[in-house]
DNA sequence: CATTTTGTTCAATATTTTTTGAACTTTGCG
DNA sequence: CGCAAAGTTCAAAAAATATTGAACAAAATG
């Protein structure tokens, strides 16, 4: 059992609720936790993304666990979402049966991963929204359906407008 | 009292949530409360502007109240949170003290109005989080300052990255 | 200026979302 | 195989968020 912890610099002890984290864990921890927040996550997601992120060398769940001071089941959920979204790649080491997680650091990968998994279903499920709306507009007698072809027609606009506008971002942040 | 309501054609009248809405209304009201669910505001907010959307002429808070079935309190709140987004205007009417509302239809002030209100503020929180953490990284010894400097750099280029995608975004929305 | 209509505020309540932890499954090892 | 370590699942509890409605304030009306 040599997994001792990557070892970085004095860490903090009271009792208070990142007990175990050194100040730039902390605050970058927190960073992550508002970033998550913004973006509709859980904490536990943006507290693991950032510890993760702060850590010197690849850690596994239970380390997670215990640094965080977070439950089994919020860790494997949250290792699970941010495995999806690829923000964290699992990393293999030699005589340890634990899988030990590295985060991504590309903004691009980063971002797509995001878009893919938690804004692409939603996007889908408007498309479909929008296509049941179609269907109740065109049962409606033609002076109704006028003035609701019209706002529809709108909204299709923006879809339209919305798709083109997502690789572009992508492809902004490239570089 | 001449306010009689926009009337256009069939209303459902049965039990549901959504009673005195025709399906189109159902069917708009719906689209918007999961766009408002996936911007992170309440039903509430999505409720409100889908019937605005779908609404032939303006209404006032209380038409609102009537048709959605919702409290006074959340159509207040509602109202001034997209007052302020400038995603709904009012509209004044002779001869009547209540304010009406219409709702802003360009793609580009919607999410012009959303970034102002919802995203800046957390970003600038985001910003002065990052500051901090650069001076709790400062007061550190050059081993740690080293390793620590290399992360915040990599925040660094997020944030800047960022603030340049959000008016080439808008200006994109622009046409 | 008293009255009525319109709109706001906010503490209490309801709803939704997140977290927990114990039971369960899977995997590697001798 | 049998055991132990690693990880997952999900029902129940906790925490966070949204909604309600009654009390309040502002503004127009007569």
């Amino acid at each position: 059992m040599a997994q001792s912890a990557a070892g970085n610099g004095k860490r903090i002890r009271n009792g208070g609720s990142h007990s175990g984290l050194s100040p730039v864990e902390v605050a970058l921890v927190e960073y992550f936790v508002s970033l998550a927040d913004l973006v509709g996550m859980p904490k536990s997601v943006g507290e693991i993304y950032g510890l993760l992120f702060s850590a010197e060398a690849p850690l596994a769940m239970d380390e997670i666990i215990a640094r965080l001071g977070l439950s089994k089941g919020s860790a494997s959920q949250g290792l699970r979402f941010l495995r999806d979204c690829q923000a964290v790649r699992t990393v293999y080491r030699a005589g340890d049966r634990r899988d030990f997680y590295e985060p991504e650091l590309g903004l691009r990968n980063l971002a797509a991963g995001f878009l893919r998994e938690k804004i692409g279903p939603r996007l889908d499920e408007g498309a479909r929204k929008l296509a049941r709306l179609e269907k109740i507009v065109a049962g409606e007698t033609p002076n109704l359906r006028k003035i609701h072809g019209n706002r529809i027609d709108r909204i299709r606009t923006w879809q339209k407008t919305g798709q083109r506008i997502i690789p572009f971002a992508l492809k902004f942040l490239k570089g």
